[in-house]
DNA sequence: GTTGTTGCTTCGTTTTTCGAAGCCGCTATG
DNA sequence: CATAGCGGCTTCGAAAAACGAAGCAACAAC
């Protein structure tokens, strides 16, 4: 049927946005929860490995991003006492269930958003 | 079908997040972007009318969102000189390319998020 | 004229994010 | 053992973003 989670046109006289979107948006919006999940897409990764493969985000930051989606139960983190112990993040089942949307934003960023606009492209 | 956008498992050594997930979340990943897209579903919206659905965003911070969404051409704004000059903003084909995306996501936050903590439910 | 509405900007305060450095354990070198 | 590097995180100070309330201009109602 139709009305699932949109937004309610006047429920009460006026708009609402969707309360669930705004859940998710209360991870996903932060500026970098979404790449990890992504970068988490292809399999476990230790820590430096997702610190590298994201290029922008400092080390303080993707702790702090780690431990709020670990959480949050998007991400688990396994610890293996090697002996040079050694430590791996995963996506959850629940975080897992959230790859096919990424994946559609991603689909409309390569079909919608520019790939930048970069340094000037005529000039130079 | 191999890898169309994923993340790239070994190109040069080491994983990377994909670009354009990296890209659409550069706009997506802004405290109230996706919130004031997922209000616009519904049709065009005025700026007090935004205000008041996304409750919690403060006129400063929206005039804010609603100016970049539009320079990266997600929203449209549109004045009408009545007399009583009125100014409405809605999405433009790419900022409608992105609702099934914001639908994948709000589904998922309905299955996998829940409610929210809310107060204690058993304590006091 | 006063009050209320819409659309948006400005200013000062609080929260978030950044970026580099530091600590700890293990490995490799000398 | 001392030095040097890697990996995993934490702490600290600085910059950026978000907040929140007030203000300006135009219009409608009383």
């Amino acid at each position: 049927m139709a009305g699932s989670v949109r937004t309610t046109p006047d429920m009460d006289g006026c708009l609402r946005v969707d309360e669930a979107l705004s859940r998710a948006f209360h991870i996903l919006g932060k500026r970098w929860n979404a790449l990890v999940l992504g970068s988490l897409r292809g399999g476990p990764a230790g820590f430096r490995e997702l610190s590298r493969a994201i290029d922008g985000v400092s080390d303080s930051v993707l702790a702090d991003r780690l431990a709020e989606l670990t959480q949050n139960d998007l991400v688990r983190r396994s610890v293996d006492a090697g002996p040079p112990v050694s430590v791996s993040y995963a996506l959850t089942e629940r975080g897992e269930a959230l790859m096919p949307a990424l994946d559609e934003i991603s689909a409309w960023a390569v079909k919608h958003l520019p790939p930048e606009p970069a340094a000037s492209p005529s000039a130079g």
